[in-house]
Formats: C-alpha cells, structure tokens, sequence
DNA sequence: GATGAATGAGCATTCATTCAT
DNA sequence: TATGAATGAATGCTCATTCAT
C-alpha cells in the first residue's frame, strides 16, 4: 500500500518551507520569527515541518546557505568575459538588488549567526571560498592583462572588495536608499580607483 | 532625615546594567540573551534593572546607541591634524578592536536591528550624520590641500569609507581573523588608493 | 490521513475552561485569580487553554456574558402564562440561586468590572436589554390585564424590578443569608406592593 | 531632640492615604491599584505609607468601612423629623450621588470583597446594623403614625429597601444612567408603593 | 505523509513589601 | 519620621517541539 519516499516532493516542500521562512525572517529576524509563523506562511502544518527540518536551527542555517550560495553562479562566466571590476560589478548588482528587496536585515542576521555559530560559519566558509576563489583568479586575469595593479595581493584584495560590496549594500540598507544602480555606481568608482595601476 | 534621588546613582546603574547587558547580547545575541541573564551578569535584581530602563526594547536602543557613538569623540582632531586617511585610519582602528574583542556580532545584530526597527534607526542617523559630517569635513580638507582626488563628491566617499570599514570588520569577523592591524592594513590600501589624485 | 479541526473540541474545551474560570473567580475574584489556577482547574496545560481564549480579558468578558445570559431563557414563557410577578419571580429565583450557590462575589465583580470596562459593558448591554424587552412586555400584559397599575412606566419598573432582584441577591449574599427562597418572598412581597393598582 | 509622636500627624497621614487609595480604587478597583500609584497620588514614599498601614489589604479594609459609614450620620435626624420614606430618600440620594460621582464600581469592589473575605464583612456589619437600626426606627415610627404599611416587618422592610438603593445604584452605573435624581424618583415610588399601607 | 492539539519550561515584566540611610 | 532603591517570587503569556490520530 506504502509507496516509496517521493524525493521530488521532498524537495518541493524543502524549498516551500524555506521561502516561507525567509519572507518571516525577513520581517522579523531569525529569532523573532516563530515557527507557526513559518508554517502558516508555507501553508503546512507544525508536524508536515518537521518532517523536513528537524529545527528551527536546521532552517536558518539552511537559508544562511541558501543566500550566500545564490550569488556564485553567474560569477565565472563573467569574469572570463570582461574585466575583473564587471565581473564583481555583476556580482554587487545582484546583492545590492537583495539589499533593495528587503534582504538588508536578513543579511546581517546572517552575520551576526556565522560570528556566533561555528557550525553554521563553516557550511558559509566554502560557500565563500568558492566565490572568492572566483574573484581571486578574475583579479589574476586582470593583472595579466594589465588592468590591474600589479601590486596588489589578489586574496587580499578579493576580500577587501568583497568586503566593500558588504559593507556598501548594508549601510544602505541601514540609511534606507534603497536605490541597487546608485549603490553600484558607489561600488564601482571604488573598485576601478583600488584596482587600477597607476599612472593608468 | 531624607536622603534625595542620586542622579549619580542612577548613571552609575545604567552604565552597570548596559555593560551586562553589552557582555549577553555579544553571547547570545539581542533576542535569545534573557532579562535574567543581564540581571545576573550585572549583579542586580528583576525590579532593580527595571527601574533603570523600562524594557527589554530601550535596552537594546540604548545599547545601539552607544555602541555607534564611541567612536565618535576622537575624530575632530584627527582629521585636522592628519590626512583624510590618518584620520579615517584611526576611526577604522578603534573600529577593528571592537571585532577584535568580539563585539562582531553584536554590531550585526545592531544592523539588522536599525535595518527593521525605524525607532532605533532615527537614533542611529543622527550619530551616523555627525560622524560623517566630521568625515566629510576631512575629506574637502583634503581635497583642498591636494591630497584628496576633487572629483570625488566628499559625501558620498565619506559614506563608501565608512561602509568598506565596515564591511572589512564584518568579514573579518565571519572568517575569524582577529587581528585589527592586518584589518587596519587592508582598509589603509583601499583608502588610499580610493582617494588619491590620479598621476600621483 | 488528516483529521479535520474539530469544532466540538474546541466547544468542550471553552465550556472547561470556562467552568474552571468560573470556580476560580467565585473563590478568589477576577484579577486575585492566576492563569494557573485556572489552568490547573481545568486540567490543562497553559498552552493549551491560550489556544482557545487569547487572554484574561477574554475569559473575564466571556464569563460576564454567560452569566449574564443564563437567566434569559426561561422568561418568555413564563411571562406569558403567569402574571408579571409570577414571570419575574422565576427569574429572581433563579438568581439568587446563584448566590446561594456561591456566585455572590462573582456577580459584584461583574458588577465592577463592566462599570469600569467599556468593552465588557457594551457586550452585557446587549444582553440586558433582551431580557428588559421581555420583562417590558410582560408588565405591559399585566396592565392590560389590569393586575399591574396602568400609571407605572413599563420600562422604568423593569429596570427597577431587576435592580430590586439584584440588590435583594447582593444584600443577601453580604449578609452570609443564603436562603434563596427567603430571599423570594421577600421579592415577591416588594413587587406585589409596586406593580399593584391601587384599592385592589 | 525626638518629640513625641504626634498623634494628629498620624490621623492626617491616614486620611491622605485613604483618599489617595479611593481615587486608584475608584479607576482601577482594589487588586488592580498598586501601592505604587497610591503613593504617588498621595505624594508619599513607600515607607512613609507602611508606617501607617501595614499592608494594601489593611487599607482596603479602612475604605470598605470608610465608605460604608459615609451615610450613617444623617439618617437620624432625618428618621425624626419626616416620613421613613422622607428619611430614606436622604441616604438614597447621598448613595446615588456617589454613583454619579464615579464610585460605582469601587462600591461593587466592596461588595465583592465583603461577600468573600470574612474580616471585611465583619467590621461592615457592624455599620450596617447601625444604619438599619436607624431605619427600623424610622419604619415603625411610620407604622405608629399610620404612613407606613402595619403589616410589613420592619426590619425585613429595612433590608429591602437598602437592598433596592443598592440595587438601583449599581444598575444605574452599568447602564451609564448617572442622574441622581432620577434614580432618586425611582427609588421613591418604589418606596411610596412598597410601605403604603392598602387603601390609602 | 499529514494534522493540529497539547505540552510546559521559559519569557519579559510587575509589585507588595523591606530596610539602610 | 521619611526616603526610595532594592528584592524576588509571582504573573500572564509564548513557542519550539511532540505525537495520537
């Protein structure tokens, strides 16, 4: 009578549970947030939940995964493309765009819980390791090529810009301008101006 | 014979329990630290801490608060006496520490806080404005001496500044590098680089 | 298979909760009585009453009404068999029953907390006026009839009529003299006299 | 250099307090005032206050006795002078003055905490039997003199029509009806009809 | 697989009362 | 006498999680 585990279905519940719970996490934080809350958003019952993530826990670590993985995809293409600062540039848009989609607070729970929490800080790690190591070769590139400054650590500088389109998207959030292109333009004076060799 | 309120008291409590209060939200975070934790860490009972501050929420205000406004004080002489980036160098260094000390994720947490409650966020603005009014101060400073690129618009650098510094603290932090010097390094470079006049 | 939200639990459950309310407040008053008093009165766990009732206010308001309302049922009829006195005195039996059987305090408290509580009054007027309607109507059959004095304004004497019924009940119950039936012939000889035209 | 107390202070203090603790009893009824807002409303510290009371309950008790033994002294003179129903008018209108004065709710209070607390109603008996005593007088005064109905007993009669001004007053204040005058008129032609005797 | 009622420890907050000054 | 800061148990209420159906 018993059919098998259905594997697709699981995998659309998995995914119907975490938008919903990213849409409260959102309004509310990782720990305001409740779990009928969760539930009532992805329409399913506290036990159907469950049944896929064993914990709040499990859940917001699955969507600190979730976020930060969404960015990597598109970065290798580009960086073989054009030049080290589009390449970023393209990566910045599509975070800037989540900061203006009312991302900006669910991103900074995400660091406030990798700064606390080892385990989750480690499964966001090799996600940024991946991405960075992108950037690293793009940076690479660009010094082969000649446009950009030799001298400069491409590890280091990775992380500085990495840092910066952080840094850039969450102060925005934080001052409510809530404009991507404005916080792009910001982003990309600043990367051309450290990348560039000098007397260019 | 009566003795009358002692205002100095009153400071005196307020501090203790902010500095309770400081130590559990770095533990725990603002929203899973308890009343009775503080209580305990400061020494004070249920009904002592609530004569002080009137809730949960205005401690986390107040906290906000003071968290942004330390670096505040020692930037005015800096910038005059220094260049932009000594200045912003030393901003940045006492910025850095705080991450050293562990106070990461405690200034993520204030983001996502100011990013989703506009009560905390219009105390925040005004600290935020007279921090960068200094910085933009220093920038024009520069600008007229030479040292500062004029093309840049002296506002929106300032804030480019502060978001890369805090975008470094907040990845360093994610990736457990402590070391404020190395922070402070990177930050130098991209200062530098960012502000300085072409052909140098 | 999914079992459907039951609508007769969640109707027993109210009634248990309610009658545990009531013997908690009897004893003890509307705000002297704690949650878990009630909780453990109706063998339920916190959770599970707050599911039906989201607060105190609600189980106070809910009590009001019911109390309120008990003494309704029985007035058509009797107020069409009988005389006025006959119909009212059903009604007034009925309520002193009830502070012979402990609801004395109970009924001042709703008393108070329905001078005191809009909300609470709004809700109990309603019910009121019902039952006036049909002590109304009965006292105008009387005049009618000719067994009540035709000067009397109908609605004045009911509201006097109840306010006698409940002032003869609370009187009683401060007393410590339980007796209801005493309490009824002392009604009935006070309602006689009123409602009586002259030289009968 | 300690002076004696001043046993004049002392019955100033207890006034203060018992007026201040009326206003809070009145807004918020007995166990919803703190000793907080007592204290406030009779600008005085804690302590100054637990000098002269010893706890919230012994103040409530000195108000219910309070309040109780407002009406009493009126009513003999009164008693002498007019008819029962004259004399009974006076208390009447005093009570319902109180209602439209706000103290309707406190007077259901004292109601309720009489009918449940043994101490309470002790000391309110007491009063109680003076002011009947008074108005048994008054009743078999009228009954000699003919007004009065010779059948009635004088006591039952007495607690009867306190009962029906109790009555009145609370119904009066739950409908929101606070004009004394015409729960007054009201309550005179129950009286008139109740004590008559027949054929008049 | 799914339901949703139930649990109960835990939470932020209150408040009658005390006591050092 | 008077003050008001302090106490801490108790309050109303919440919520992650479980489990009988």
């Amino acid at each position: 009578m018993a059919r098998l585990a259905d594997p697709e279905l699981a995998d659309r519940r998995r995914r119907q549970i975490l938008d919903a719970a990213i849409a409260c996490f959102r309004r509310r934080g990782f720990h305001q947030a409740t779990m009928q809350e969760i539930c009532a958003e992805a329409s399913m019952s506290a036990g159907a939940l469950y049944r896929y993530y064993a914990s709040k826990a499990e859940i917001i670590g699955a969507i600190a995964e979730d976020k930060h993985a969404e960015t990597d995809v598109m970065f290798l293409d580009a960086a073989r493309k054009g030049s080290a600062v589009d390449a970023l540039s393209l990566v910045a848009r599509d975070f800037f765009q989540k900061f203006a989609d009312g991302d900006g607070a669910l991103i900074a729970d995400i660091f406030a819980e990798s700064i606390r929490d080892d385990a989750i800080a480690e499964a966001l790690h090799k996600i940024n390791a991946r991405s960075t190591a992108y950037c690293i070769e793009a940076i690479k590139t660009g010094q082969a090529r000649g446009d950009v400054d030799r001298n400069l650590d491409p590890k280091q500088a990775a992380n500085v810009l990495f840092a910066a389109i952080e840094g850039i998207g969450l102060r925005r959030a934080f001052l409510r301008e809530s404009d991507p292109d404005a916080a792009l333009a910001d982003f990309r004076e600043l990367a051309q101006r450290y990348l560039s060799p000098p007397h260019e």
